[in-house]
RNA sequence: CGGGGUGUAGCGUAGCCCGGUUAUCGCGCCGCGUUUGGGACGCGGAGGUCGCAGGUUCGAAUCCUGCCACCCCGACCA
């Protein structure tokens, strides 16, 4: 991969759009996810949604618009937002006399008050959750929601940052400080678990700092990844809001006791950039490295043959052996068009990145031999045919381990103990990653290093080791390490 | 919004500086045939408001003016 290194952003376009996951749309900066790119996000939203729901969450649907009265109750939310939303102002167009064929927009149809495109939805939801709280009886209520919402960066990017993505965003109102505490570090622990486990890409679990915190949140927790060219990336944040959306919406409960006070809030939310996430941290040079677990085929079968005949005793072999993997719960994809060669299929299915090929060819099964060969490593074997189905098991599992392994060795050998100033813009010049170094826990301190170097502190981690010493920048005292990088 | 670049067939492009036949080439697409163990080949065919609007000229993809879109780099961000 250092290959490409300086020219990353081609290197991850040309993966997205060869390997047919996504393209931009007409609309400015949004992304059409084509149905490859698609049926990756679908299996992660499955496993998402089984980890939510065996914590207690239930699925739910909150409105698209937010009228904006709504939208700047809870203050620091709002200001954090309001630079990048999209606003409908009006309701009905019109013929334009002076051009015929076009229209306009009715001037007569103006809202009354304007409805913002959310950008998030605590507003819209903490409204709702007002009416659906009395008692301490009614809490904790659990939701989450699987919706799109609208961003208006200013630069955009596929997967990365677009100005429209999907994501699921749960929102929960709790009894007590500890139990909405306790919320928000399950679910970013689960976030980590779902990186690790089934995106096959390790992460550091944090907090922000407060300058990188979300708007409107007391704390955000944050799991940190690491891509190929050094450049780190916010896999995921669960937020805990303390009681500033209950107070900004008025909610509150009545305790055993049956004294009134406001409710206890997270938030927390993964988004489609997990996808770029996933391209960035496995694929290689001929393309998409998709972990077993995520992979929208995760075998591909492919037939070589000399004609009819040899296609007919070719392609017996091939379904019995998708039939018998398939059962196993596996998808299977058998390729017997016939408008490609086998060598172009091969190209085909290693930019898509699924892990494991099976070559059926009349050559090898004169031995009752099939080719098997996998992604991440290009190695090829011969498989005898009673053993495939065990063969495939085996090898899934061992390329969901060894993606894993080989990110987190990378990821590791990137995260650089810096103790001076000089030192830190070297190793952000000259090899990137992590930096881990003292601050001395000051906004201006962070500030500084973000203009002089363009690295932000990605979060201050959760197994730090307490150590005494001094700010890489400032030099007055510190009691721990943060991790800093310069960030997508 | 600042700085740079690019718009020619579904995609990628040549031509533009120095205006002049029917706008180049590759991929893809359609038809027929031969092929099939690492991106097949032959023959035939279809496909174009040269980003848009003006202007200069006998004549504009080419020169001039304005506009629009996209990409890259900054400020913003999951």
């Amino acid at each position: 991969m250092t290959s490409r290194k300086e020219d990353y952003s081609k290197w991850y376009n040309e993966i997205v759009v060869k390997a047919d996951l996504a393209e931009n749309s007409s609309v400015r900066g949004c992304m059409v996810i084509k149905p490859y790119g698609y049926a990756i996000w679908e299996k992660m939203q499955a496993e998402l949604d089984r980890m939510f729901k065996s914590t207690g969450h239930q699925n739910a649907y909150f409105p698209l618009f937010v009228p904006k009265s709504l939208f700047e109750a809870e203050e620091k939310n709002a200001e954090g937002f309001a630079k990048e939303c999209a606003i409908v102002t009006h309701y009905r167009l019109k013929n334009d006399k002076a051009n015929k064929g076009k229209l306009i927009v009715d001037p007569e149809a103006k809202l009354e008050e304007e409805l913002i495109v959310r950008p998030t939805s605590e507003a819209i939801i903490w409204n709702t959750f007002k009416n659906w709280i009395q008692s301490y009886r009614d809490l904790p209520i659990l939701i989450n929601q699987w919706a799109n919402v609208v961003r208006w960066e200013m630069r955009t990017r596929l997967f990365l940052r677009t100005s429209e993505f999907l994501w699921q965003e749960g929102h929960t109102a709790h009894s007590t400080e500890k139990e909405a505490i306790f919320e928000a570090k399950q679910m970013n622990d689960i976030y980590a678990e779902f990186s690790e486990k089934y995106m096959a890409m390790p992460v550091i679990k944090g907090n922000k700092s407060e300058s990188e915190r979300f708007a409107g949140a007391l704390d955000t927790y944050c799991i940190e990844a690491l891509m190929q060219d050094g450049k780190a990336l916010q896999a995921g944040t669960s937020h805990y809001l303390g009681q500033n959306f209950a107070k900004a919406f008025n909610v509150k409960y009545a305790n055993k006791e049956g004294k009134l006070d406001y409710v206890w809030a997270t938030s927390w939310g993964v988004s489609t950039r997990l996808i770029g996430a996933l391209i960035m941290t496995h694929s290689d040079d001929k393309g998409l490295i998709l972990p077993p677990k995520l992979a929208p085929i995760q075998v591909v079968i492919i037939p070589v043959y000399k004609g009819e005949e040899e296609f007919k005793s070719v392609s017996e072999v091939a379904v019995k052996i998708k039939n018998e993997i398939e059962s196993k719960g596996l998808s299977v994809k058998f390729d017997d068009s016939d408008n490609f060669k086998p060598g172009f299929k091969f190209n085909e299915y290693e930019l898509k990145g699924v892990p494991i090929r099976i070559v059926v060819g009349s050559r090898d099964l004169k031995n009752n031999i099939v080719e098997l060969s996998r992604r991440d490593t290009l190695v090829k074997s011969s498989i005898k045919l009673q053993e495939v189905s065990k063969v495939v098991d085996e090898t899934l599992l061992d390329i969901q381990k060894c993606l894993y392994d080989k990110a987190l060795v990378f990821r590791n050998k990137n995260i650089t103990k810096v103790d001076s100033f000089s030192e830190f813009q070297d190793i952000l010049d000259n090899k990137g990653g992590f930096i881990s170094a003292h601050w001395d826990g000051t906004a201006q301190t962070e500030e500084t290093i973000k203009m002089k170097t363009k690295a932000s502190i990605r979060c201050i981690p959760h197994n730090n080791i307490k150590e005494n010493g001094v700010c890489v920048y400032s030099g007055k005292p510190s009691f721990q390490r943060v991790l800093f990088a310069k960030a997508y």
